[in-house]
DNA sequence: TCGGACAAATAGATAATTTCTATTGTAGCT
DNA sequence: AGCTACAATAGAAATTATCTATTTGTCCGA
């Protein structure tokens, strides 16, 4: 018994007639014969008494036909369901996100989005870049946005805005404009854990100058940029952040910027998400309004 | 999209793979990959992910899936109805039948058919033998039980039980034990309408015997064999009714039986039925227990 | 990083089924 | 009886389902 046997027998039903059915459903009466003959069989009971002329619907048939048209309608309903949700924006939207976008970019973009398209729910998960990262390869997110790039051939990275790593101190710390990355290896430094975008942007700048970490004169690693923020604004050491995370402290000189002689740490933020993975609707529409807000044409 | 297809999804849902899937079904890999394509383009979305070793399910296919185990769930539930339908004595049970079998013997074998089968509920439908003849042509009876035979090629009577013919009387109107026909003709009668069973009966004993109602002293045409039978009380005039209808009446001396010399008008109820028409179980076994109870093996 | 193992896709062949046309059989009507 | 309307049947053609063998892409361990 599958989907076709049933719509012929709701014909025929209908139209108290083979011959007729086979019209409505422009295919041959001997068709119809068999597929109904087939469905008799099927199911071990006649549906329908043929005497000559005219045909009868039986008892199992009068049971058949609204149970055979919900089916059919409850197939419809299930084609339609799914082609909403196909083409329709809408629905939740879980997005991860490290500190710095999660923090300072999401919340406005999500915001404008919501304008567009106000039947998305969204859900900004905050973790560094490394277990955003993480869990979009192991599908427990559908994308995320780091500042850090963990290379996989699993992975698609679209580059998002530019940031630039600054070294802040307490005047205190650090009174000069600026500093070789020699002396400022002997300064008391505050890093963030491992897997921190912000870390390991200024891993790979220390290590284009042929300098490890491990040469710092570490005085704290803390779990998250406003930790670190703090801790300097309290003297515990100069460190690398986001400017856009400190851009107001600074404004307000409340932190000091200090230059490090021939380097400019500019970091990228990207999209992240596996090559293979389709989005859904809104997702894409997410990631096409993340695109035209940053890059307007 | 149809029953097979979904199948075929629900499997390689469940087990998160195409060839676990194709060994669950017995069939080899390449067609569950042929089956999910077709659905995938029948539905105009991607099910799953195709991932190297591993597949994931898209947002489509966990819509899918919940709705595709529902369909899958009705349409067992409506094979089962069916065959619940096709093998189990219950439901309605609608009989028609002429006034002698629907007084006196119908009520009796059902409530013997009810000890037996408690989930039947009887309609029964009294009407003379021709117009439930005729509603059993129509269709808008299955099957009735009837004293007179209308022949049809269409039509299938099964003997039932005997009856028997009796002329009564008032003691004025004939006094004496036995009388001729000839002489009959000359008395007050009284007549049930056309289409009823006994008035067919007699009718044909008076054919047989050369004798026409016509010639008759017909006082009145009464609509039921109560209205007759109370006539006759009355003092109306003579007429022919059923053994059955009138034993207490004879056996209370109410009513006087003359017998006509040479003539025994024996008659037979019959159920009627349809010989295409396919009866549904509680017909059946209803038919059955009448066949037992009138003659008992 | 190079095979080996695993999983899905593809190709090509074959089996099964659907569907068709043409015909037969049966009932109903004149 | 003969005509008409309708379903069943037969046989052929088209379509679809399924198979085996192979290819492609990914993952994993040496």
């Amino acid at each position: 018994m599958d989907i076709h046997h049933l719509k012929i027998f709701v014909a025929v039903y209908r139209n108290k007639s083979f011959t007729k059915a086979s019209e409505e459903m422009h295919i041959s009466q001997p068709t119809i014969s068999e597929h109904i003959k087939n469905l008799e069989n099927s199911l071990d009971c006649k549906l329908f008494d043929r005497m000559g002329r005219t045909i009868m619907p039986t008892t199992e048939a009068d049971l058949l036909f609204p149970r055979a048209l919900q089916l059919l309608d409850d197939l419809t309903g299930i084609q339609e369901e799914i082609s909403a949700v196909s083409t329709g924006v809408k629905g939740r939207l879980t997005l991860g996100a490290s500190t710095i976008p999660g923090t300072y970019i999401l919340p406005r973009m999500a915001c404008s989005f919501k304008d567009l398209y106000p039947d998305v729910a969204f859900e900004i998960l905050i973790e560094d870049s490394g277990t955003i990262t993480a869990k979009v390869l192991q599908h427990e997110l559908l994308c995320g946005i780091v500042g850090a790039r963990t290379e996989s051939d699993k992975l698609d990275y679209v580059p998002l805005l530019e940031d630039e790593l600054v070294l802040v101190a307490d005047k205190k710390i650090l009174p000069q404009k600026s500093i070789t990355l020699q002396k400022l290896a002997a300064v008391p430094f505050l890093l963030r854990e491992k897997g921190s975008g912000t870390r390991q942007t200024f891993e790979n700048y220390l290590a284009r100058n042929n300098v490890a970490v491990d040469d710092f004169n570490v005085a704290a690693v803390l779990g998250s940029g406003s930790a670190v923020k703090e801790a300097v604004k309290e003297g515990l050491g100069a460190s690398v952040l986001s400017r856009i995370a400190v851009q107001e402290e600074l404004d307000r000189n409340m932190l000091q910027e200090v230059s490090i002689r021939n380097m400019k740490m500019k970091r990228r933020f990207y999209l992240v998400r596996q090559k293979k993975r389709t989005l859904p609707s809104q997702y894409l529409a997410f990631c096409t309004h993340l695109k035209n807000k940053i890059f307007p044409a």
